[in-house]
DNA sequence: CGCCTTTGACCCGCGC
DNA sequence: GCGCGGGTCAAAGGCG
């Protein structure tokens, strides 16, 4: 498995360093036309070569950073010599000496030939002389060819030829890499599938083992995964020496970023145009920046149909929006947008919980069913950021408020909002990484969640009985995370019979915002936006066999385990933490994602470093960050018993 | 004066 | 096509 884990990751390293490659021959060209010889090249030829590179570029969703990585070659990834030969042409010709004749005959004489002087070297070694600006105005400006000598007729022709032949090399080379590309796509894929089937092998015969070798699966889960698991995060906050000692350091939080699209430079679209505009335009750092995509973006390490559309740069071709393009498109590659929404239940009479934002209230609406309007908020801690909150009583129960957020913030959040932001991103992310593109993936999903015990047998032993409510009704899919039940009740709560029901570690936790913010590095929320997302299908098409027997097999030990940590003041540290790492650990068992651990995963941690969805902790600037009155209190010996319920309607 | 809330109008999607 | 409901806009007014 660790062997798979290993290949997949070269995989992506030389994808990313071949895409770099030619983004960076593309620059380079670039430069080249702004140094005044465009005139000179087939235009044909320049557009079609850029054209190349540029997809090639963004084939896996590198756009952004490729050129940040560029000049950074992978030691342990052979470089193919073509790709060397790219290079030193590429640097030759971006060192071309225009401001001297005799660089430019030394150009057409010896194309192999060092780096020349530099211009400005030149101009210090040689006193400015009328000659060389009227040479650099003829050859710079290329509109007072025609009336040069014919020793410049010549040179120009001269280079014009060397820099037709290098770019004819270029767009075989770009062809080239094209093909290694493509090839290493497949092989991408290759490996995923099987990645997926030992995963789903590895998840079968965990069902077989007893929980008491839970421990070992942890450890070998860890090991295979480059990030903490779970059961280390807890480790890591509740006994943060043992953790500290064994190597892991706050330092390791980062390290989490480091599989982060940053450095996988995996392509994130937005659903929203204007923020994947701006978003390439800025080069927001990814810590910060990329989760925002949490909901609203959708992350494909299956990239390869796209990255053979050359207009995916363009805006208007962001989205599929005919069902032509959707066709065209695997379905794994499709880009879905939809808007995932987490809700907060959690029992409060103010009328609206702070939590850590600053919000602006544009609307309320009176809802159907419910006599408690329905208010509309939008945060104002940066102009234009799209997150906004709904903000609602229930209707049964008035003392619950419901608070709804959507989209994801566009700023850095303060510690305090950055803490729920971190869990509602992680509900947000498993929320849609949970409706998988398939249905086969959908039931997969529930049915090994549910009945591989993975959460409650081994990963998430401490929270088995945390679940968290789905719905993936139209018009957005929304995950509920319930606080306002007692840990027992939640914990034995039988779920509606429309609901699907699996353990997972979302909610029902207190949120520690002096845990998450003081780590600062949030960590990552594995979001896996399948592309052409729908809503899951309907309850009824979902096998939740097991599920039940699940918790009931796990609750003894949650129990315990519950009322063991339940004293622990840092519990609910312990808690905040896990729920972020397990959101972004592996889940091997899972059909869908597992094949996109390393990819999504990562991108979920920037996601979540970004503070997507935007904050929930609408508790007063107490202790109680993000948790209504006397449901979750930090300590609170409920809290570890707390149960949510992730169902799908 | 600026920011915020209120509130009616408007838009849009969906179902009949 | 129409009505309904959800969501948003923007003018008006309040408040510090």
């Amino acid at each position: 498995m660790r062997y798979i884990y290993f290949y997949l990751f070269c995989w992506l390293k030389l994808k990313r360093w071949v895409a770099g490659r030619c983004k960076s021959s593309a620059v380079r060209i670039a430069v080249m036309e702004k140094q005044g010889r465009r005139h000179h090249i087939s235009s044909k030829l320049f557009h079609h070569s850029v054209s190349d590179c540029s997809f090639n570029a963004s084939d896996d969703g590198q756009l952004v950073d490729a050129t940040n990585n560029t000049s950074s070659s992978n030691p342990s990834i052979p470089i193919p010599i073509p790709i060397k030969q790219l290079f030193r042409q590429t640097k030759e010709i971006k060192e071309m000496d225009f401001f001297s004749d005799n660089k430019i005959m030394n150009d057409d004489a010896d194309d192999d030939e060092e780096p020349r002087l530099q211009p400005q070297q030149d101009c210090n070694n040689n006193p400015p002389a009328v000659n060389t600006g009227l040479n650099l105005l003829t050859l710079n400006s290329g509109i007072s060819s025609t009336s040069a000598g014919d020793i410049h007729q010549n040179s120009n022709n001269k280079l014009m030829t060397s820099l037709q032949v290098e770019l004819e090399r270029l767009h075989e080379e770009n062809g080239e890499l094209k093909t290694m590309l493509d090839q290493m796509t497949k092989s991408y894929s290759q490996l995923q599938a099987q990645l997926l089937i030992a995963m789903q092998k590895q998840a079968q015969n965990r069902l077989r083992e007893p929980i008491k070798c839970e421990a070992n699966g942890m450890l070998a889960r860890q090991f295979m995964d480059p990030r903490l698991s779970a059961a280390a995060a807890i480790d890591h906050v509740r006994n943060p020496s043992v953790a500290y000692s064994s190597g892991k350091t706050p330092a390791d939080h980062e390290a989490f970023s480091s599989f982060s699209p940053s450095n996988l430079n995996i392509e994130v679209m937005s659903t929203e145009r204007d923020q994947y505009k701006r978003r390439l335009q800025t080069n927001i750092n990814c810590a910060e920046d990329a989760l925002d995509r949490s909901s609203q973006c959708l992350v494909s390490p299956n990239y390869t149909s796209k990255s053979s559309n050359p207009n995916l740069l363009d805006d208007d071709n962001d989205e599929p929006k005919s069902s032509t393009d959707q066709e065209q498109v695997p379905v794994a590659d499709q880009v879905p947008f939809r808007k995932a929404r987490v809700s907060v239940r959690a029992r409060s009479e103010a009328p609206m919980i702070s939590d850590g934002c600053q919000w602006r209230k544009y609307g309320q609406k009176m809802a159907k069913g419910n006599p408690c309007p329905r208010a509309y908020y939008r945060c104002t801690m940066a102009i234009g950021c799209p997150v906004r909150k709904q903000v609602q009583r229930l209707a049964e129960d008035k003392t619950i408020l419901i608070t709804t957020y959507e989209g994801n913030h566009s700023h850095p959040l303060p510690p305090a909002a950055t803490a729920m932001a971190n869990t509602t991103s992680a509900a947000a992310a498993m929320l849609l990484s949970g409706s998988t593109t398939s249905k086969e993936a959908l039931q997969y999903h529930h049915h090994h969640l549910a009945n591989s015990g993975f959460f409650s047998n081994s990963q998430l032993p401490f929270f088995a009985s945390s679940m968290a409510t789905l719905s993936a009704s139209a018009p957005f899919p929304t995950i509920t995370l319930d606080l306002t039940q007692s840990p027992m009740q939640q914990f034995h709560r039988i779920p509606p019979p429309s609901s699907s029901t699996f353990p997972l570690p979302l909610h029902g936790y207190p949120i520690n915002h002096q845990l998450m913010g003081g780590l600062g590095h949030p960590i990552p929320a594995p979001m896996y936006f399948p592309p052409n997302y729908k809503a899951p299908p309907s309850p009824a098409g979902v096998s939740l066999g097991g599920q039940r027997s699940t918790s009931t097999h796990a609750s003894g030990m949650v129990e315990t385990v519950s009322a063991a940590i339940a004293s622990d003041p840092n519990f609910t540290a312990a808690l905040a933490a896990a729920i972020s790492t397990i959101m972004g650990a592996p889940r091997p068992h899972q059909g869908h994602q597992e094949s996109i651990n390393i990819n999504d995963g990562d991108i979920a941690n920037n996601n979540a470093a970004r503070g997507v969805v935007a904050s929930t902790n609408n508790s007063p600037p107490s202790a109680n960050i993000g948790v209504p009155p006397g449901s979750l209190q930090p300590g609170s010996p409920q809290l570890p018993q707390s149960c949510t319920t992730f169902s799908t309607n």
